[in-house]
DNA sequence: TCTCTGTATTTGTGATCACATTCTCCTTGC
DNA sequence: GCAAGGAGAATGTGATCACAAATACAGAGA
């Protein structure tokens, strides 16, 4: 009746699991939607998934199915898989869902930090480093750069709310929106970009709680807004 | 060049499609984990799932590999899988949640009715019948069909608002607080239940839409809050 | 040039086996 | 009594095959 005996061999391996290959393709797969890699619309299968990565149809299956219940890829009547389209509709409840959400996870992070000058400091020195990136990418027109960059800025900010709840479904809103952002930004340019980013940062610098959430409520409302009046389907 | 050509026999079979077995294992496991019928902490496998089903182990795997990725059950770091547990931070992160997108998703059903009297009214009505039901069970102490049909009543209602993102994410915001609500409620018993929909359902026939949504989020609180006050594993 | 049609290919799904790891439980030794 | 250890069972994962259904494609016919 000893309390809480740990397994000796699941002591010894504590914390750091054995690589599942199912995860390795699930976690680049997922890269690379959010960072708008694919294009909405583009057909999966699991065979060519499983090729592509080198892996046999068991990862990818495994992978896939993961993806699909999170919303990102899409299943046809006749079981085909694709990146999942937009329509109207879908535009506008991601961003009801992402402006309640997000600017919640920002202000977690406003708070956790609160008090704590150090641990500020170093987000807002995190978050700039991100930001002069994402200048860069803006300047020369890297539309690659520019997703997988802006994806990095939000979800820093996210992950030092240290949410996981919130955080997996946050996650899962922007494996829906990533694939459209990349789709608008290639058709638009990086030109017409402008970067709210700023805003944010310096709320955060000068303690100012509910201008960081209207900044990302704004960079939210004003990314969408470009995904709906390109009208990519 | 003919438009949108779809496969004939993809069209004989439009909208039904066959019945996967993986499919109806997971329905059945949601419903399940959903209505509170499975503690947490409790252990799942795939062999044991599958057996109990009577299906193969396939089938189940995907069960679960879906219901992992929604937060509804959880692995071990030597992956094992079980219902999901609960902490402090959790109930926070979860009613946080679910305070700021269930209300959004009755306002929503509540304008898709706005001006159609007879639509409004049967869904008051159908509301009406669940809520009466719920009394019932908290007057017999049933807490098994107490936690069903109070789902049933949510669920009518945010069905009704024809936003099926929002809808997703709310289930799977559902499928990681159900199996404490069960436990909970058959901790304290249903006599301690005060039955706070009928507040939602006078709102939505009285037109008033900021009440509907105090309506539900005060329910969500009450319903947390006392997830954290008995403090289940 | 377009439509139909039959064939070949691709697809998701289910079933089953192998394997390394983890868990369970009972014996052994003190 | 009780901790240690080892044999056996159970588990998640990966691999592979079979199969029905869906798709792609090429050729025939008009």
């Amino acid at each position: 009746m000893s309390p809480a005996k740990k397994p000796v061999a699941a002591q010894k391996r504590a914390g750091r699991r054995a690589p599942v290959v199912h995860e390795e393709v699930y976690a680049r797969l997922r890269r690379a939607i959010i960072d708008g890699q694919l294009e909405p619309g583009r057909a999966l299968s699991v065979r060519m998934l499983a090729a592509q990565f080198s892996v046999s149809a068991m990862p990818a299956r495994e992978a896939i199915r993961r993806l699909v219940a999170l919303g990102a890829l899409e299943m046809t009547a006749t079981r085909r898989i694709m990146i999942a389209r937009m329509t109207p509709d879908r535009i506008d409840e991601l961003t009801e869902a992402r402006t309640l959400l997000e600017p919640r996870l920002a202000a977690r992070a406003f708070d956790r930090t609160e008090g704590r000058r150090r641990a500020r400091a170093a987000l807002v020195s995190r978050l700039s480093a991100i930001d002069k990136r994402l200048d860069e990418a803006i300047a020369d027109g890297d539309v690659a750069a520019y997703s997988k960059t802006n994806s990095d800025f939000h979800f820093t900010l996210y992950e030092a709310a240290k949410a996981p709840v919130l955080l997996g479904v946050v996650e899962s809103l922007w494996l829906q929106t990533g694939p459209f952002m990349r789709v608008v930004v290639s058709r638009l340019g990086t030109s017409t970009l402008v970067d709210q980013h700023k805003e944010a940062i310096d709320a955060l610098e000068a303690g100012d709680r509910e201008k960081l959430q209207t900044a990302l409520r704004l960079d939210i409302i004003e990314g969408m807004q470009r995904i709906g009046d390109a009208d990519p389907r």
